[in-house]
Order: C-alpha cells, then structure tokens, then sequence
DNA sequence: CGCCTTTGACCGGCGC
DNA sequence: GCGCCGGTCAAAGGCG
C-alpha cells in the first residue's frame, strides 16, 4: 500500500500506510486543498477489512474525497482542515465534493461487494468441481465394486483390497497374484497409489484411474468363467500383427523382487495398452522417460522388439514394447503395461490419460456383464473412438491377430488389450476430434459393421467407460469449469451418437503439436522437446489437478525410446 | 562418473 | 520331456 497523507488524515484510522502518513503528515497542511492518500487495496480478498475501515474513515472526515480505481487503489483526497476564511463559495464546493465523495464511496462499496460475491462465487465454482470430482469417484467405485461381486471368481481377498481405504477405490487390478506374498509386494504400491490418489484427489475429488491390483484374477482366469470370458480379442491381436503376446505369460516374481508390479499382477488379467503410430522415428515421445532393458526379434516380425521400463520412478512398474508393424515398417506400436506409481510429467498425461481411459474401458468391459463387451457378446472385437483415435479392444484368447492375420498367436491367456490406433486418425484428430466409430485400419475391415456398431454401443454405454472418459477429460482439461461439464456429459449414458458428435477430448489444445524430428507423437500429445524417452503408460493414474512435476528432460540417446502413446 | 544401450544368457510357459 | 518362444537379467561398452 502506498500512503501519503496529511496529517488530519492520521486520524482516518489504522490504514495501511499510517506510518507514511505520518511521516507525510509533517510535510505540511493546508497547502493545497486536496492531498491524497493512495490506497493499495491489493488482493481483493483481504483488503476487505481494510477497505471498510479506509472508507468509515473517510466518511468521517467530511473533506476528504475519496477516490477509487478498478485497480484496487483507493485515492482519498483531503481537503484543508480549516477552512480558510475567505471562503464561502469554497464551502459550498466542499459540500459538493462532500456529496461526491459519498457518491463514491457508495460505489465503491458496491463495487467491493461485487468482488466479494465473486469471490464468493468462485469459492462455490471450486467446492462444486471438488463435489463433482468426488462423485465420480463414488461411481466408478460403485461400478468396479458391482462388477466385482458379479464376477464369481474375484478373489475375495482382493475385494478386501478395495475396501482397504477410499483411496482405492479407482485403482483397477488387472489381477494380481493372490500369494500372501504378492501381496506384501502389492503394498508399497498402493500406498503410492494412494498417495497419488490423495494428492490428486481424494481431498480434491481427483479421480485415479490405474489396472493396479485390485481386482485380481488368479491364474485360473484362463479357465474361469470370468465375466469377460471372451471377446476383446483384437488387442492381442495388435499384439499379433507385431508378433506381440506381450504380458508376458508368466511374470516372474522372483526375478522382478518386489518393484515391479506388473509381474504381481495376473497376466490373464493385466490390461495393456497398445497404441499404433506412424512414425519415422525409433520411438515415440509420450512424454514418460524410459529404460531400454532388452530387445528381441519376435516370431513373425524381422523388426526387433524393444522393452522399455519406466524411469521416472525407480520402483516405476510400467513397461512398454515397441515394435514396428512388419506390415508397415512406418507404423510403431507400443503397448503399454502396468500403472504408474508416481506423478507425470504433464506432457505425458494426454497419453496417460487416453490410455488409461481406454484401458478402463477394456478392464470395465472385461468385468462387466450384460454390456455386450463381455462374455457371452459374440463381438469378437470391440472398436471405438477415442479421442478420435480408433481403439480396439481384444482379447487374444480367441481372437486372431488383428493386423497380421497370418501372425501366429502364442496361445496365451486372454490378455485384455485395446489398442489405440493413431495411424488413421491422426490427420483428422488434429483436425477436429470427432469421434469416428467404424473408421478402422483396413485389417479390422473384416469386422461386420454391425458387430462394430454392436461393440461401440457396448463401449459408450458401459458406465465404466464413462467414468474412464470422464477421468480422461478431467486430467486433460484440467480443473477448468469445462471440465465439470464435460464430466457430466460423460457420465450421463451416452448413445454412441452422441459420444461420435462430441468433441469430448479438447485434447488438441492442450498439446499443440510441436514436430520433433527425433520423436513421432500423436499430435495431440506432442511434448516438449525437452522431455526423453516418455511414453505413456497405458495405465497410469489419473488425477487431474495432478502435481505434475514436470520432469526434466533428460538428454535425448540416440537409441532413446520416446514412445508417445495416446 | 553415471546413465543408457546392447546383447547374450537365463528362466518359465506352452505345445508337441 | 524337449524344444520353441517371449520376457527379463546383467555384464560390457558407449556416450555425454
């Protein structure tokens, strides 16, 4: 606040600036016949008082004029305090000044009160998304928890993960190990999970979307009647057309010690990611660093595969493959395994985000009953949109490869997988984002459009995959007001015409495509040169006001992996 | 010096 | 039981 008064003024009253105004108030009086005091009123929430009190002050000195700028700064102009003989007239003009001082003050008033009530607005606005964050929570929670009973074979000491504590609640095992020991493994995990979850939001409704481990699966899937029985076939088959059956079938857990997650988690029932790109580039940049841990040429692909392990967190459990498409050597995939433990860089969250909802979607769909994604549906394949990407969803049990149908398929146990294909639609995603249900890679041609249509109903109309969309939002448009709309939107049971006319995924401005030549990214996920190798994990936690802490960039290798994923 | 990539070896599952 | 295959480990070397 800058003061200067005159030395009546001191007596306004403990404003701000009363020293200077004492200090000023030795300079003279009755010089002129306005002295000002300049008032920084500063930070509309806490001059409030202050304000109030500025202005009893004033209006007791009737000679004071009181001005006031949108700037928050209060000029209070002081008229002598005796009044100079000779002035009648001046008296008259004082009174004048009296009446427009008052004015002001009136105005002023009111325009403080409209910041008050803006500020008490924007208060609302802010408990209002935190409310709507947590009732998302609560209904995904609510829809993982109903799946869970309905799937017979749901460990029930897994069910005892998901009460462990609210915070949970959107964590999504895609199975774990039901050993005693695995579960000791586990917990570390949760607890980051948790954490992450808390920070994001389970105070400020954050939702968190992950294939953790809750909802294992034993190794029995293979032979349960699971509730997903069938049918997400094409995602091994992503897997297939690079020769992939990634999860790997057995996880290690002796080698992996306790770190590593994905290897607790039951492979039947780890969801992966894989996201198709065409790409020049040896990786795609997804915003996530990345540790190349080995190579191997697969059967049925002269290109190597490459496996990657997340580093931004040493205990990290996200892993990733790459490949290129034997079929279009221009075309990379990388699938995505495991949840992120740790907070990501931002530039990674479109992919995490898209990724993870899809991946719900797949863990949802795989759970569910009666949507027509699971079991009994004969889709073989379910196909959709996101972010205008086209995804697929598969599940090799059955299915045969999607994009190299003379691939052979280990026979593995189903591996939900849904792969996000950017190759199509990246033009037109960075274009528009129009949802384009049936526009598929001409592999998956072979889909009969009704059963594609079947499957996207299926898709759209799974609360689960809402919720997931939602998330997906959330993370990407942040905490904007937007974001709860579009939330709400999400929520609601959505036709698959609908979904296709929204733009649920402003994603695109959020990452404005920056082009590096080293690294191929989807356009919307394009990070920032800076970042190494990232990728985003098909499974990462969602949490939208996420304190992302943008990771420094590590110097790009050569050899550097940046695999973005959606 | 630390981190990363490379690469051969090892492990475990699955099919025959 | 054996071989194939995918996934991972870990030593060695390279790079900044």
């Amino acid at each position: 606040m800058e003061t200067s008064l005159h030395k009546s003024d001191v007596e306004a009253g403990p404003v701000k600036g009363e020293n200077k105004a004492s200090e000023s108030s030795s300079i003279g009086e009755e010089e002129s016949c306005g002295e000002e005091i300049v008032l920084q009123v500063g930070a509309r929430k806490r001059g409030h008082d202050q304000d109030e009190r500025v202005m009893a002050a004033a209006s007791q000195d009737q000679k004071t004029l009181l001005n006031s700028s949108k700037q928050g700064t209060l000029t209070i102009t002081k008229m002598p305090e005796r009044s100079s003989p000779e002035s009648e007239s001046r008296l008259s003009s004082s009174s004048a000044k009296r009446q427009q001082v008052d004015d002001r003050i009136e105005s002023t008033k009111a325009e403080m009160d409209e910041v008050m009530e803006e500020n008490q607005r924007l208060k609302m606005y802010l408990d209002q998304i935190l409310k709507d964050y947590r009732t998302l929570q609560r209904q995904y929670r609510d829809v993982i928890q109903q799946e869970a009973k309905k799937a017979p074979n749901i460990d029930s000491t897994h069910r005892d993960h998901d009460t462990d504590g609210p915070d949970q609640l959107f964590a999504l095992s895609l199975g774990i190990s039901s050993s005693s020991s695995d579960r000791v493994k586990d917990e570390p995990r949760k607890t980051l999970m948790n954490e992450d979850a808390l920070e994001g939001g389970d105070k400020e409704g954050t939702l968190t979307l992950g294939l953790d481990c809750k909802f294992e699966a034993p190794k029995k899937l293979p032979t349960e009647p699971s509730p997903n029985p069938s049918p997400e076939n094409s995602l091994e088959d992503a897997k297939e057309e690079a020769g992939e059956t990634w999860p790997p079938k057995t996880m290690k857990n002796v080698r992996d010690g306790g770190d590593d997650e994905i290897s607790q988690q039951n492979p039947a029932k780890r969801a992966r990611v894989s996201v198709r790109v065409r790409c020049d580039t040896p990786t795609m940049n997804d915003g996530c660093q990345w540790r190349k841990y080995g190579q191997k040429i697969a059967k049925g692909n002269p290109c190597p595969r490459a496996y990657y392990r997340c580093t931004v967190a040493p205990s990290c459990p996200v892993r990733k493959q790459v490949q290129r498409c034997a079929e279009d050597m221009s075309i990379l995939i990388t699938t995505y395994e495991g949840t992120h433990n740790h907070p990501l860089p931002i530039s990674a969250t479109a992919m995490a985000s898209t990724t993870s909802a899809a991946a719900s979607m797949l863990l949802s769909g795989s759970s569910t009953s009666g949507t027509g994604l699971n079991s009994s549906s004969p889709i073989t394949a379910t196909t959709g949109s996101l972010n205008g990407l086209n995804f697929y969803m598969s599940d090799n049990s059955r299915s045969k490869p999607f994009y190299l149908p003379n691939s052979s398929i280990s026979s593995s146990p189903s591996f939900p997988t849904i792969t996000l294909d950017l190759t199509s639609s990246s033009s037109s995603s960075s274009s528009h984002l129009s949802a384009r249900l049936g526009n598929f890679p001409p592999s998956q041609q072979s889909l009969a459009p009704d059963t594609i249509a079947a499957a996207t109903k299926a898709i759209t109309s799974d609360p689960s995959f809402q919720s997931a969309l939602a998330a997906a939002l959330t993370s990407i448009i942040g905490s904007g007001g937007a974001g709860l709309g579009n939330q709400n939107v999400v929520e609601k049971p959505t036709q698959t015409s609908a979904m296709a006319s929204h733009e649920p995924f402003p994603i695109l401005s959020s990452f404005p495509s920056t082009s590096n030549a080293n690294k191929c990214a989807p356009s919307f996920l394009n990070k920032p040169p800076s970042s190494t190798s990232s990728q985003p994990s098909g499974l990462m936690l969602l949490s939208p006001p996420f304190p992302f802490s943008n990771s420094k960039s590590k110097p790009n290798s050569p050899g550097d992996s940046r695999d973005h994923v959606v």
